[in-house]
DNA sequence: GGTAGACCTGGACGC
DNA sequence: GCGTCCAGGTCTACC
């Protein structure tokens, strides 16, 4: 079965895939730089899944299993709408990016969307395995929770889905440590996922509140593990794009761009882009950096 | 509010 | 093969 899904224009799909490393993590899989790609599902009837994406002319075609219900078709379409942020308007940014040499790209090349996964729950966890480790690291963390708890998809059994919060709850700190290898991360992961599974922290409901984005901020950075990277990051995902994920590369980055290459320290990172107020994490993700 | 040290893993490197 | 060093953000204790 199709499922044929419209995007706001322009769009392009390749970008979306490619705006940062979530397409390397499981369940997600990609065959080639086209875009193109599938991922593990497991819907709220408990039905796991595959889907496979691909670009059509005026958004995504969205391949499933033939045997899916109504209601789960209407899930599919949901979360696929939200994983690539198809209904987005980013024309005021773009607006914003023509006067600018090093953004002048962004609109040509249809960048500014960003993959998420279907649940922020899902995204909150790889944010937390994306810190103070190498990226390696991170698809290797990543992947040991998949295959470790995520459900088996019927077809191919090497592959599963991303578990949900209830299947995470039910493991041990010293699972997560000594066979997830997740290190001192274990403990923020299993408390979140009880946290989620009890009904304590509404995840899902951060996607669409009206919380001014600070106190949002202030929320995700009640979360253990989260701390402002983390937290700028899931705003970025979140569609908020005033607060930075500073890192070391962006503080190399913006060393290199503006400093001559000097130490520098979070504050000139924030400087550097805060004349894009709103827009400031598109503007910083998306930047043309001289030396890189 | 700012700072120092601990947390943990795996890759790189030297022996 | 073994030991050491290092990179990577966040948390906690302390000032």
């Amino acid at each position: 079965m199709k499922i044929f899904l419209e995007a706001h224009p322009p769009f392009s799909l390749a970008p979306v895939v490619w705006s940062h490393g979530w397409a390397q993590l499981a369940p997600f899989a990609t065959e080639d730089r086209s875009g193109k790609f599938s991922y593990v599902f497991h819907l709220s009837s408990g039905k796991t899944g595959e889907m496979t994406i691909h670009e059509i002319e005026s958004g995504v075609s969205v391949e499933v299993d033939d045997s899916l219900s109504q209601s789960e078709v209407w899930e599919i379409s949901q979360n696929v709408k939200w994983m690539l942020g198809l209904d987005q308007d980013l024309s005021e940014f773009y607006l914003a990016a023509r006067n600018e040499p090093s953004l002048a790209h962004v609109e040509e090349r249809r960048q500014g969307r960003i993959l998420r996964s279907p649940t922020l729950f899902e995204d909150v966890i790889k944010t937390i395995l994306t810190t103070n480790t190498l990226w390696a690291a991170t698809i290797r963390m990543n992947k040991n929770v998949v295959d470790q708890f995520g459900s088996a998809l019927a077809k191919d059994p090497s592959r599963h889905a991303f578990p949900n919060p209830e299947q995470l709850a039910m493991t041990s700190i010293e699972i997560l440590r000594s066979s997830t290898r997740l290190g001192y991360r274990a403990p923020y992961i299993l408390e979140l996922a009880k946290r989620v599974a009890s009904g304590d922290l509404d995840l899902e409901a951060y996607k669409t509140t009206d919380l001014p984005t600070p106190e949002l901020r202030k929320h995700l950075l009640g979360i253990k593990g989260v701390g402002s990277y983390a937290a700028a990051n899931l705003l970025m995902i979140l569609g908020r794009y005033d607060y930075l994920p500073v890192d070391s590369w962006a503080m190399r980055m913006v060393s290199q761009e503006w400093y001559q290459g000097e130490p520098i320290g979070r504050a000139e990172v924030e400087n550097a882009f805060e004349r894009w107020g709103k827009w400031k994490g598109l503007a910083y993700w998306f930047w043309n950096w001289s030396s890189n």
